[in-house]
RNA sequence: GGGCGAUUGGCUCAGUCGGUUAGAGCGCGCGGUUCACAUCCGCGAGGUCACUGGUUCGAAUCCAGUAUCGCCCACCA
């Protein structure tokens, strides 16, 4: 075949190579799609109709920090199948790739590389560490794109976006100025989330709360008397956790009801080793069962206390520095480590016979999400958005319907923390990311401006900008995320992008991160954009390891994606990551998947491989697409194509519920079960009758070139490259595009309109029949190659199709011949006593008696006079069957309630299957009789 | 402490609006050199749908409770 037939669109290419290999193809077929341009809405090689309603999936841009894994795999797969489908809709479609700056995980991973390396952020200071980090993620950049394209994802590549590019900083800016602006951005020391070995505040969301046994010491705080000296008699035990922070320590609370306390309301004790008299209040805040039922009160360093601290407008004295060492208000232990000191306290405390207790204790620690430290509450002085209105105005939207989560379950969460939210800490002290736009004047005014190069002057006094320092922090990673719907099309300006492309249509994430950005996406973009941006969050599940654990790096059990798709190619991967897998819901990943889904690809390309070579003779092998004559088609042919009808409303059905795994197992059923096991097996007998017809042949082959033609058009967004390259081989229609992935989606009226029900009752009764004299001659042991004669009764109405069909059931049944009788009566009459007897549904017939066998015979042992015959096991294995069902069937119908309730095509259904049944088990009855 | 999810054959999972006989893949057993595919073909065995109770003519499905596992949220020191 010439390269101009192929150019044409309409050339068939004689045959497909023999082997699929995966390297061979997929490499290629991304090149046809680049070099055809027809991934982003306006592409040259779209076919898409500018009309419609353009489809837009927001993605997470992945992190900088190294290589792709699993869980973007899948993340990428349910992003493309979403896209090439609506893409095959006509829709023009927007799937803008990005990635992520990822501030703090990036520092962690380039901390660790710098400490092999000998160096540290301190050796190299702010600019050298942030030249640094440019030339690490420009690698890491390449690798993840390379990757998402091998993954044959169809993104708009020309719109890649990076949240730390000249245009996101710009949002930021603006972002953050209007916030401010607006009262919901404020700076304030309050209590935050210290992590001192990344050196940073860290969200609530980045603090892990994990389990650990700890110790809970009960420690005397000696009272003051009137002359304010401690009475070594008279004490108040207190319960802590923490000893090393009674050196903060500015109060002692009870409960105002606890008679044992009452009177000891309102004196003084006092802290030891810093010699500090404090008061001991009543809060209702203490817990009376627990610990000795008074607490200490450290406000700098516990949020509980923080917050009685106020109430009691108590000082809050801060005893540790950002290394979680005690400083000099800590006294005598200024300097040491906190567990040292906390060690150092104790032994103290002991010394002075005032540790009175110390009992093991079950409680839960904050750790740091990135490096495990634990976490210390600190007051730091920080930036803050106030979110509880941002909230609200998410929480209306997803009541109001405006935007879907789905699966649902998840709004239930969802409620939870947007109603409980707290306030959200932007500030890090770290270096990798947008510095935060404020400029600070020596009389401590702020000043907060979107311009790029900061402000002339403070807002406040007029002092010069040379006079102002610009806050050291930079915006929590989060807040640049939380624009991506809209800071990826040009806002805060006007652009006809944004106006054509927000709000979004789905937002694919996994359910891990519906706080960390889904919520945040939502309150920005509504707030700046006065509308949510998006209709549909869609959330993925989590790909674990075969015995259901994370996957980490860490437990060494994590599946390379790149790895996958060098051995059994990214359509494998693809299919192996979303069949079977329901949304929102986690799945085990296994080998066994993958080569279940290399197996379904296999079984595809090796059908398209046979439909294409199996071209009759008469039909040129550069001929145009072929509608054959309806009248020209068999039974056979109708069902198939009755069935593809089926299956593309079930498919519609399936991606209308966002269910892709759904669609995907209904394809691999429709391929494999009835294209591949009836459809092309009932195809070949016809194919390779030489007597028929030549339009009768060539309408088979059209037939199954349709069939083929429908499952690669609905297999497309599954199995992407694989139906690229067979589409490449098929018999195009004149208005089919030469790539599949800009061809049409079935179009769901022309599909309702192949189904034909009668055909497919008939046929599947003829199916049935056949897999029943296949069971029969299984169980005789007729050796599956050797022919035998049958006798057969066919219901008058079945035996056209019959007929129609007889040379396939010989072949399918290896029957031959087979003699056909109009009346059971007929067929009793010549029917041998010792046939095989199949009775299926109205149809009955008798084969050739079968090789006899003894139970000894079917266990291998030596042959025997034969006296059981094997096939009787499987009537009296049918017979018992179906007089279990006719028993249920009759209990049904002798229920009162049941005639009288039960909707009447109920009833009339359940007296048809019992005349079946009563009939099939009498003439199974008769024949083990006979 | 609160919430969510899961529980269906040996394993991994489907199962729509409650409806007759609960499906698939893998694995297992038997058979197979059928000219697309052994990454295959044919046949088969294997399930009291976690448990208890309820609603209903009818429950894997709806309701209540229990158990086990997993996850999320949470300020008892």
């Amino acid at each position: 075949m010439t390269d101009e037939a192929n150019a044409t669109g309409r050339g068939v290419r004689s045959s497909l190579p023999k082997t699929y290999v995966p390297a061979d193809v997929e490499g290629a077929v991304y090149e046809r799609w680049l070099a055809a341009d027809v991934f982003g809405p306006d592409a040259r090689g779209a076919t898409a109709d500018v009309d419609a309603p353009p489809f837009v999936i927001v993605m997470p841009p992945p992190n900088v920090t190294g290589a792709l894994h699993l869980g973007h795999a899948l993340t990428l797969d349910v992003e493309d199948v979403m896209v090439r489908h609506a893409r095959m809709q006509g829709r023009p479609t927007l799937w803008l790739p990005g990635l992520d700056h990822a501030s703090i995980a990036a520092q962690f991973v380039l901390d660790r590389i710098l400490a092999a390396e000998g160096e540290s952020r301190a050796s190299l200071g702010r600019e050298r560490y942030l030249e640094r980090m440019w030339r690490f993620v420009d690698t890491t950049r390449d690798t993840i794109l390379h990757q998402s394209r091998r993954f044959g994802a169809s993104a708009d590549w020309s719109r890649t976006r990076f949240t730390m590019d000249e245009v996101s900083a710009r949002a930021v800016r603006t972002a953050f100025t209007r916030l401010y602006r607006d009262g919901l951005a404020y700076r304030a020391e309050a209590l935050v989330n210290w992590c001192p070995g990344c050196r940073t505040s860290v969200s609530d969301l980045e603090t892990v709360a994990t389990p650990e046994v700890g110790t809970l010491w009960t420690i005397r705080y000696h009272l003051l008397d009137d002359a304010g000296r401690p009475d070594p008699e008279q004490w108040i035990a207190v319960a802590t956790t923490r000893p090393e922070t009674i050196l903060g320590d500015v109060a002692v609370a009870v409960h105002p009801d606890d008679p044992r306390y009452q009177a000891l309301v309102g004196r003084s004790v006092r802290i030891p080793f810093v010699d500090r008299p404090v008061p001991i209040i009543a809060d209702p805040i203490v817990e009376r069962g627990f610990g000795t039922g008074a607490v200490k009160i450290t406000p700098a360093h516990d949020s509980d206390d923080h917050a009685t601290g106020r109430r009691h407008g108590l000082p809050a004295i801060t005893i540790m520095d950002d290394d979680a060492r005690l400083n000099v208000a800590a006294g005598p232990y200024a300097g040491l480590d906190r567990y040292v000191a906390r060690k150092q306290v104790l032994a103290d405390l002991q010394a002075l016979g005032d540790l009175q207790a110390a009992t093991p204790h079950d409680m839960l620690i904050g750790r740091c999400q990135r490096s495990n430290d634990v976490v210390e509450p600190r007051l730091k002085t920080q930036w803050f958005i106030r979110t509880k209105p941002l909230a609200e105005r998410a929480l209306e939207a997803t009541r109001s319907g405006q935007t879907r989560i789905l699966p649902e379950r998840f709004e239930k969460v969802w409620e939870h923390w947007l109603t409980e939210i707290r306030d959200w800490n932007l500030s890090r002290q770290l270096w990798w990311g947008h510095r935060i736009p404020a400029w600070y004047c020596p009389d401590g005014h702020v000043t907060v401006t979107d311009l790029v190069e900061g402000p002339d002057a403070c807002t406040t006094c007029g002092r010069p900008s040379s006079e102002l320092d610009q806050d050291g922090d930079i915006f929590d990673t989060w807040f640049s995320s939380g624009l991506w719907p809209f800071s990826t099309l040009g806002w805060p300006d006007d652009t006809a992008d944004l106006r054509r492309f927000y709000p979004g249509t789905v937002m694919e994430t996994g359910y891990d991160i519906i706080f960390f950005w889904v919520a945040r996406m939502m309150m920005l973009g509504i707030h700046f954009l006065g509308e949510p941006p998006f209709r549909t969050v869609y959330l993925h599940g989590m790909v674990k390891d075969p015995t259901g654990a994370k996957m980490s790096k860490t437990k060494g059990n994590v599946v390379d994606p790149l790895e996958a798709i060098d051995q059994i190619g990214a359509d494998a991967l693809r299919f192996a990551l979303i069949n079977g897998t329901s949304p929102g819901n986690d799945q085990k990943f296994s080998r066994e998947k993958l080569d279940s889904a290399r197996n379904f690809a296999n079984k595809l390309w090796n059908a398209a491989r046979f439909v294409l070579g199996a071209r009759p003779d008469m039909i040129a092998p550069d001929a145009a697409r072929h509608v054959p004559q309806l009248t020209d088609l068999g039974p056979a042919e109708r069902w198939l194509r009755s069935r593809i009808g089926a299956t593309v409303a079930a498919v519609d059905l399936a991606m209308a519920d966002h269910n892709i795994g759904e669609a995907s197992r209904l394809l691999y059923d429709a391929t494999w079960n009835e294209l591949c096991d009836w459809g092309i097996e009932f195809a070949k007998v016809r194919l390779a009758d030489e007597t028929l017809p030549a339009e009768v042949r060539t309408a088979t082959w059209w037939t199954l070139i349709e069939a083929l033609d429908q499952l690669l058009r609905l297999l497309h967004p599954f199995l992407p490259f694989l139906t690229e390259a067979i589409w490449a081989a098929m018999p195009r229609g004149a208005l089919d595009p030469e790539l599949l992935i800009v061809a049409r989606w079935p179009d769901a009226t022309t599909a309702a309109a192949l189904r034909d029900e009668p055909t497919e009752t008939a046929v599947d009764a003829l199916r049935t029949l056949i897999t029943e004299v296949r069971n029969a001659r299984s169980t005789a042991r007729i050796p599956p190659s050797e022919w035998r004669a049958a006798a057969i009764h066919v219901p008058a109405p079945l035996a056209a199709t019959f007929e129609e069909l007889r040379p396939a059931i010989e072949r399918m049944t290896r029957l031959r011949p087979i003699v056909r009788h109009d009346t059971r009566a007929e067929l009793l009459a010549v029917a041998q006593p010792d046939a095989l007897a199949v009775i299926v549904g109205d149809i009955e017939a008798f084969v050739a008696p079968g090789v006899l066998l003894t139970a000894a015979d079917a266990s291998g042992g030596a042959g025997r006079p034969q006296t059981v015959q094997a096939d009787q096991v499987r009537l009296e294995h049918e017979l018992a069957e179906a007089e279990g069902h006719l028993a249920a069937a009759r209990d049904r119908l002798a229920n009162e309630t049941f005639l009288t309730r039960a909707p009447s095509a109920v009833v009339a259904g359940a007296r048809t299957r019992e005349a079946e049944l009563t009939d099939q088990v009498a003439r199974l009855r008769e024949r083990l009789a006979g």
